[in-house]
DNA sequence: AATGAATGAGAGTTCATTCAT
DNA sequence: AATGAATGAACTCTCATTCAT
């Protein structure tokens, strides 16, 4: 094999970006690090010489994943202000993209929750994972309570324990339909709003 | 070894329920058709005179799990008339015993759930499961609207589907404290209530 | 590869024979499983159905080895009354024996007494070789000095001690020529006799 | 890693101790070039610079372990003239120290004697190692014979042998008591002596 | 119905060594 | 003189599965 020499941190990045699509694709179950060698184009020597075991390479992947999400919320944060209600919807959108666009994220995040039991790493992920997304729309509904565009009688915790909830399964374990997840956010927009 | 003849239904009853046990305990990933043979008490070999493929086997546990749902449903629904609040309660309440003490339940179904894109039966089993009990919901949810107890404009499609949703997610994926377990049951409730 | 079914206790002893074998010519640093399934003509899988790790391979060749010295211990013993000098005499020419014809057996107790300070069982297999047979001479060696026909002041374990490490020393571990090894032997007994 | 630059023949020197140490402590088949590098701090590849090969190491150690024992030898003979049983007495003390205070020469050149039969430079390391010594012991043999303190039917190179082959097994491979040991020294003394 | 013996394919990991810098 | 990146070849061990009995 012709021997190519990259710095260790781009080599780094490849092995978790290629192990990262392959987990997405066919899950934890059938990850082989001798097949993400090979699809590297490097030996499995050299993948061990950046993960000396397949745990750590998952943990790479883990990591990787927590990176994206965050660096997708930052990009997409707009400055301009937005009302609780607009905020709320980007937040629909924002998981309609993720949806679309992002779906080996989501399986992704679906494996290590999976394996999150067993592996207290992988547990460490998703926890950050759902407790930053659900802090960010605690916040959001915080401010519609506040300012009287959602019901006065909403729980925010709650609340936003609800639509964590409902979008993550929607997205990363049942396999809904568009229609019915347009369907699902409309109402939990409805069951915040006043009537 | 001691070597016991079982009916051969008894056989099949046996190896699926600890083949169920094991999954749960330690997930598909960790799972081995020799423990499961060891376990038993039977050869390996005896094993595949059951189960030609450990994807039989797989898909034999599946239908436990879907068995085990159904049955505790019927077994669950008590004879005498419920409001729909009365009946949504109780599909809360259902929810929290099933998260108490059905915590394999729970774990199996996750398995699955995270294996259905790359296997058609698995898909199916959580398909019908989670079918099942969305439709359950549903009528309840239409009962309430059509008498008045639950919001006029609650969509009671999209609102089961949050249910579901969100109640799977709590049980199955994310590690809740009881507390907010409870947090997330009594918004859920109030966010079908008329205000 | 063709199958072939054998009894276990067969196929046990034909493998533990095979390894005893190689690891005689090349020594432990150089042997390696499935070298020895090659030979034995089992794939390396059925190797570890009977011994399921190389340590236990190794600890059957211990076992090998013991039985090997204790047979031939026992079927060498001549019914008939020997003298002590006839005895110890007889002694040497199994050593002699030993030295021309069970290079092999020579050349595994080597590598296990260079593994018994990191492995009890080779210890323990090591400690009892050397045991048996220094116990055999003393008491050689104790019916001797007490019927005259070894010195008076001999100490008979330490005597049987120098014996057997001299021995063993001279065959396992130095190459001597023959020469030089009945030069030993005669000193030997030169060194028990009375002048 | 502190990058420490040294004169080539100071590192060498540094490498080969490390090694010693290593087999000394783990044995040759568990040596492993890497372990000596991470010790030694510096990186397998500088190693390879010093030592082409694994072989080329193993070698040194055996170099090293000729000068120790040779220079042990030299420092520890006194100027003074000794008594033939006071040499062979000093040959016994230097053997008790030896096996008292350098475990590791012993655990070294048990080592090499194992591999000497398909290494031929451990072997030439091994037979220079055990000829210097016997022809130490077998000259201060001589001269008890010619003396008289020794006994006149003594056979100088047999003694030596028995002396050298019973010491060495001894000390580096049956782990005897010290108690035992010098039994065995005792019984070695009053083997050469007249009566 | 059940088993013991056997297998093929491959898993993760190890390690001496190479080589451009 | 020294290194970081990379390799090839091999290691022990695993596991679903087969098949004659």
């Amino acid at each position: 094999m012709r021997r190519v020499r990259l710095r260790a941190d781009a080599r780094r990045a490849q092995i978790v970006e290629t192990a990262f699509g392959m987990i997405a694709a066919d899950g934890l179950e059938q990850f082989r690090t001798r097949d993400v060698a090979e699809r590297v184009g490097i030996n499995p020597a050299t993948l061990h010489h950046y993960f000396p075991t397949k745990e750590d390479l998952i943990l790479g992947v883990g990591e990787h994943l927590e990176a994206a999400f965050i660096n997708a919320r930052e990009t997409s944060t707009t400055p301009r202000r937005l009302t609780p209600l607009q905020a709320l919807r980007r937040e629909f959108a924002d998981a309609a993209v993720v949806r679309k666009r992002r779906q080996r994220w989501l399986a992704v995040s679906r494996e290590l929750a999976t394996r999150a039991p067993r592996d207290a790493a992988a547990a460490a992920v998703v926890r950050r994972l759902t407790a930053g997304w659900r802090a960010s729309i605690e916040s959001v509904l915080d401010a519609g309570v506040a300012d009287g565009s959602f019901r006065a009688d909403l729980d925010a915790r709650g609340a936003s324990l609800v639509i964590v909830s409902a979008l993550w399964a929607a997205n990363a374990f049942l396999q809904l339909p568009d229609r019915e997840f347009r369907k699902l956010c409309r109402e939990l927009e409805r069951s915040v709003s006043i009537r």
